[in-house]
Formats: C-alpha cells, sequence, structure tokens
RNA sequence: GCGCCCGUAGCUCAGUUGGAUAGAGCGGCUGCCUUCUAAGCAGCGGGUCGCAGGUUCGAAUCCUGCCGGGCGUGCCA
C-alpha cells in the first residue's frame, strides 16, 4: 500500500521534472525502492536520483533535491522524505499510517496479506513423486516442505493451485522388478534358503522388515510358485506397499496432494504413445541400433536421449513427456516441478521433451533443491544410497516432530546443502529456532488468556483509540506486521519460501522486544490495555499467517 | 572433459534483478525474573565476503580466469 503509493509519487516526481525541463524528457526507468539495512535511513528508500545521475550526467543529490521538490505523496503515508547520502531519497512512513496497518489486519484478518498477483490463473506443482523403490527420505521431506509451503504462498498471492505426486511404475519398470527381485531375495532368506539380493538391488533393512511382515501375512504361499509367477505376484505386492507407505508419509507431514499420478495410468490411457507419436510427427525423432531417439540436442540438451529402448519399452523419459504433455492438456497455466539434486541432469531432458511436444518451456519451470545431511551435533548420521542406509523420513519425524522438521527444511534456501542439526532440532530450548517463533505465539495466547480471566474483553477496533501506539518497540513490532504482504508476494514470485522463516523469526524478535518492555494488561490504564490488545491480536494474526504458510502449527501454550 | 549448485564471523547460514558503516542464529563472555510464559530481553567480542583480474560514481552481488567441495553426465528412474 505504501510501497505503491510511494512509486507511484515517484513516478509522477519524474514526469513533472521532465516538464519543468530538470530531466531531459528521454529517460524512462523503472523505479525500485528497497528497506534500507540501517533504519536511519528510513523505512523505505530509492536510489533512483543515483541511476538518473549515472543516465544524464550531473549530481545525484542535485537530481534528488528538484524529486524531492516535485513528489506529492498522499497524505498520512510518509512523514519525510530526505536525500541523504550520495543521492538516495529515504521515506520515513507516518505513525498514522502504521496504525491504520494495526486497524486492516485485526478487521479483515482473512484479507491480509492476501493478493492478487496470480489473477485466478493456475499453476500445478509436482513435487517429490519418490520412486516407489522405498519409503519416502529425509531429501525428498525437503521438497515436501517446500512444494507444500510454495503451495500455500501461491493460494495468497492469488493462484489457483494444484498439488501432484508421480509415481514411476511403468509397466515393467525395471526399478520396479529389481526391487521384486531383491524382496524375493529377503522373503527366502526367511525360510533359511539360499537367496542374495541382486547386485543393483536395494540393500536397504526396510526390504528386510517388508520380508518379514509378508511371512507374517501369507506365510509360504510365495514358496510354492513357479520364479516367474512369483516375481509378477511380488512385482503387484511390492508397488502397492511402498506407495501405501510413501502416502502414509506424507499424511504424517501434514502434506496433501490433489492427485497421485501414475505412470502405469498413462500408460493404460495409451498416453506415452501418443505422446511419441507426437514426437515422430513432428520430426525430433530417429532410429538408431533398433532404439527410437529424441533429437534433444536441437533443443538445447547437451545428448540425444532413448525415448524407446530397443527391447520396445518405452523410456523414463518417454513417460515423462507424456505426462508433462497430459499436464498442458488438463489447462494448467504454469508448470512447476521441484526436483532433488539427483535429478539435474533430468531438466533440460524434460524440457527438451515438452518443447518438442509442443508446449511453451516458458510456461514450465523446475527448481532443483539441494542435499540434506543429518548431523548428530557435529557428527554427521550416514545416509548414502548406495550402501542401502537411507534415512527414512518417518524416523526424522519421531526424532524431531514435524513442526522442527519443516521450519528446519524451510530455513535456507533450496539451492544450499543444508546441514540438519538433529540435536538442535530436538531441544525444548531457546537455541531451537522453531520455538523461538513459536514461543512468541504462546505468550500471546497467553495474555488473551489472562485477559480473559481478568474479564478484560478483546476490544473492538472501532472503539479503540490507536494513536496510544507510540513506544518505539511498538513501532518496530507495527513496521514488521506491515512487511508481511510485500514478504509473501515475494516470496510466491521467487518462488523461495524460506524468506517466510526469516520473516517469522523477525516477528517474534520484534515481539518479544515489545512484551519486555511494553506491559500490555495493565490495571491503572484500560485505554492503553485496550489499544495494546489490538495490537497483540494483529501480531498473533500475523504470526498465524506465516507460520501457516511455513506449514507449522501455533501453539496456544508451550 | 562438459554441465548444474555451493564457497560470507569459530559453527550453520541470510543478504546476490549492483547501492549507504556486510547481517542473523548458535557457541563464548557480562548483566536482567515481586508484575501478561526467562523457551525471553539487553550488552560485549568476532570478517582480506575462496583467490586474482576486469566493468562501474559505487561490487559479497555483474564479467573472465583459477582454487576448493557436492551432484550430474545410463537403452536406471
Amino acid at each position: 500500500m505504501a510501497r505503491e503509493a510511494i512509486v507511484n509519487a515517484l513516478s509522477e516526481a519524474l514526469s513533472r521534472a521532465k516538464a519543468a525541463g530538470d530531466l531531459p524528457e528521454d529517460v524512462d526507468l523503472s523505479i525500485e525502492l528497497q528497506v534500507p539495512r540501517d533504519s536511519r535511513h528510513g523505512d523505505m528508500a530509492t536510489s533512483l536520483p543515483l541511476v538518473l545521475a549515472n543516465e544524464v550526467g550531473g549530481s545525484a543529490r542535485g537530481i534528488a533535491e528538484k524529486l524531492v521538490a516535485h513528489l506529492d505523496i498522499p497524505k498520512g503515508i510518509v512523514a519525510k522524505s530526505e536525500v541523504a547520502g550520495p543521492g538516495f531519497i529515504n521515506f520515513t512512513l507516518a505513525p498514522e499510517y502504521l496504525r491504520g496497518v494495526v486497524r486492516r489486519i485485526v478487521e479483515e484478518p482473512e484479507q491480509y496479506a492476501r493478493t492478487n498477483a496470480g489473477g485466478g490463473k493456475s499453476i500445478l506443482l509436482e513435487f517429490v513423486s519418490a520412486n516407489p523403490t522405498g519409503p519416502v527420505a529425509v531429501v525428498q521431506g525437503r521438497a515436501a516442505a517446500l512444494g507444500d509451503s510454495l503451495a500455500k504462498l501461491f493460494e495468497r498471492t492469488g493462484w489457483r493451485v494444484a498439488r501432484e505426486y508421480y509415481v514411476n511404475d511403468a509397466t515393467n519398470s525395471t526399478q520396479v522388478q529389481r526391487f521384486a527381485e531383491t524382496l524375493e531375495a529377503r522373503y527366502l532368506q526367511q525360510f533359511g534358503r539360499e537367496a542374495t539380493v541382486p547386485e543393483d538391488g536395494y540393500q536397504g533393512d526396510y526390504v528386510v522388515e517388508m520380508a518379514e511382515e509378508l511371512v507374517r501375512a501369507e506365510g509360504d504361499r510365495y514358496l510354492h510358485m513357479s520364479r516367474e509367477e512369483r516375481l509378477s505376484a511380488l512385482y503387484d505386492y511390492s508397488l502397492k506397499k511402498i506407495v501405501d507407505g510413501q502416502q502414509r508419509d506424507m499424511r504424517a507431514f501434514g502434506v496433501g496432494f490433489d492427485q497421485w499420478v501414475f505412470e502405469s495410468a498413462l500408460y493404460a490411457a495409451d498416453e506415452v504413445e501418443a505422446a511419441i507419436e507426437t514426437l515422430k510427427e513432428k520430426g525430433h525423432t530417429y532410429e538408431k541400433e533398433g532404439a527410437l531417439w529424441l533429437k534433444a540436442t536441437e533443443l538445447g540438451d547437451d545428448q540425444d536421449q532413448v525415448l524407446i529402448r530397443s527391447d520396445g519399452r518405452p523410456s523414463y523419459l518417454a513417460g515423462d513427456i507424456a505426462y508433462h504433455r497430459n499436464k498442458f492438456e488438463r489447462g494448467f497455466d504454469r508448470l512447476i516441478d521441484i526436483f532433488g539434486p539427483d535429478h539435474h541432469g533430468h531438466v533440460r531432458r524434460v524440457k527438451a521433451g515438452v518443447q518438442a511436444v509442443g508446449y511453451d518451456p516458458a510456461r514450465f519451470e523446475i527448481f532443483i533443491h539441494q542435499w540434506v545431511r543429518l548431523f548428530q551435533g557435529s557428527e554427521m548420521v550416514r545416509m548414502s544410497k548406495r550402501a542401502g542406509d537411507i534415512v527414512p523420513l518417518s524416523s526424522l519425524l519421531e526424532d524431531v516432530g514435524t513442526d522442527a522438521a519443516r521450519f528446519f527444511f524451510l530455513m535456507q534456501s533450496m539451492e544450499s546443502h543444508l546441514d540438519f542439526d538433529l540435536e538442535l532440532a530436538k531441544k525444548r530450548a531457546n537455541e531451537n529456532p522453531v520455538y523461538y517463533v513459536q514461543y512468541a505465539h504462546a505468550r500471546i495466547s497467553s495474555i488473551l488468556r489472562e485477559a480473559e480471566e481478568r474479564r478484560i474483553a478483546v476490544p473492538s477496533v472501532a472503539s479503540v483509540n490507536l494513536d496510544l501506539l507510540e513506544h518505539p518497540d511498538e513501532f518496530s513490532l507495527i513496521r514488521k506486521l506491515a512487511e508481511l504482504p510485500g514478504e509473501v508476494v515475494e516470496a510466491a514470485a521467487r518462488c523461495e519460501p524460506h524468506r517466510m522463516t526469516r520473516y517469522a523469526r523477525e516477528v517474534a524478535a520484534a515481539f518479544h522486544v515489545f512484551y519486555t518492555n511494553c506491559r500490555v494488561l495493565s490495571d491503572d490504564d484500560a485505554q492503553l490495555t485496550a489499544t495494546r490488545l489490538t495490537l497483540v491480536q494483529a501480531t498473533q494474526t500475523v504470526l498465524r499467517i506465516v507460520l501457516d504458510t511455513i506449514g507449522i502449527s501455533a501453539p496456544e501454550k508451550m
């Protein structure tokens, strides 16, 4: 609000300066407003004069003075616009504007930090999509936290969002076959038979557990089958078991999907075949060594890719192209995939495929998040997939809980490696940032409870005198609350949910300072009590919104 | 070899569509509980922003080269 008003006023001042001959007519610049690092530089600042001076010559301070002279910001928003430093213009928000923010939040908590940048357009967000050969692992938990939070941010900014999880269960899938062979070996071992896990099988203990469970549930009946029958039965059994488990993992993490899309269903509907046909028709394929290839190099990839293997089975990529075409055909305006770090080689292939099949690659974004390393204090917990000792998300959740897991996954940008300190995440103490933030909410709840006990009614905004808000720590808090809409917009636009954890800590910090220095429930000043209760309510609303976008709870008590 | 990501305080990281004196948390040290939750607050210390050049009025941020770490580079998914 204030931001738009200032930007508009600056752009008008620019026109007036041109009309008055203070600036040449032909300059045209986008106006950037930033929040200065140093609060002495005001609440917002622009370096426009510096950029202008660079463009047209002359002194930046001189240009700044002229712009300020032409500046006409609507009343009640800015208290002070001043030229500073080498040629910045710094704006200080008016107290009455800040008080108005509190009023707005309390009057319409549901609408606060809801915007319409998306204009009702639709996004399909695909994330996690773990291979159906094991439980959801910790790294994929990171994807789940990122995807879910991103979805919420998009929803707040006017997009319609669908969340999807893709299951690579292609007919006769090599990896599921390999898994079935592994399970077979573990099953046979249960009966003391000589059997070894295939070289490229799955080493994890979870397969042993699956075999034990299978014995408990169905006894030795798989022993009396031909190998072919047995593998076929185990193939179906594993797939169902694993996918059920993954669905349970996601539920436990509080991440819901609108749809689980099965690759096998795309095959059943002949969509893979159809996609390949289209690629052929459009001349993007050729045959070599008995296989069908996609001319991916013509579309930006560094090598061509196999679509149909020489044994006649379509490749993983073929299924993926069909899936992405299917997404576009369902009418989504924008597609976003979140991939794990081991898939970045796949990015260009899928993009090439999407383009080849006739869709605009600009409407399709792929984000790669980096690895998660688990630390027990300063000691790293081994989790290499090769050795089979992957750490399942479910055991992380048992260990630290979903709130801590989600918060930690979102504490840093997705493109940097994440060192997850299990000890820190478990600490119910102030070193733990999750509790720092949740504690602010619990304190607020406690004030509101105490007010109720003292029979102090939470006042209606209309009856409260917000002019009583004048303490510096009250204003610092309000300034933070005022940043929420902008933070949400930025986080969504840049696809950076981790901004929200940082912002959450800042709001909590501002609140804790306010709490320490400004007593809310006063015995002798009913008016001030009412006013501060209103500010507390506004803070509660903001914290709830932020915690919701991160996907963690807002506890009443701690 | 080629491609992607990372390199900022003792540790873990923000900050990177160029802007003012580079920030936070943790750890270390010092204070603060008769009053709404001390899971809190206040303070002190801590930096050649991997290295070297370049562009710019201005570079952690852009360009080039180099060094270090991770990952990818399958008719696996």
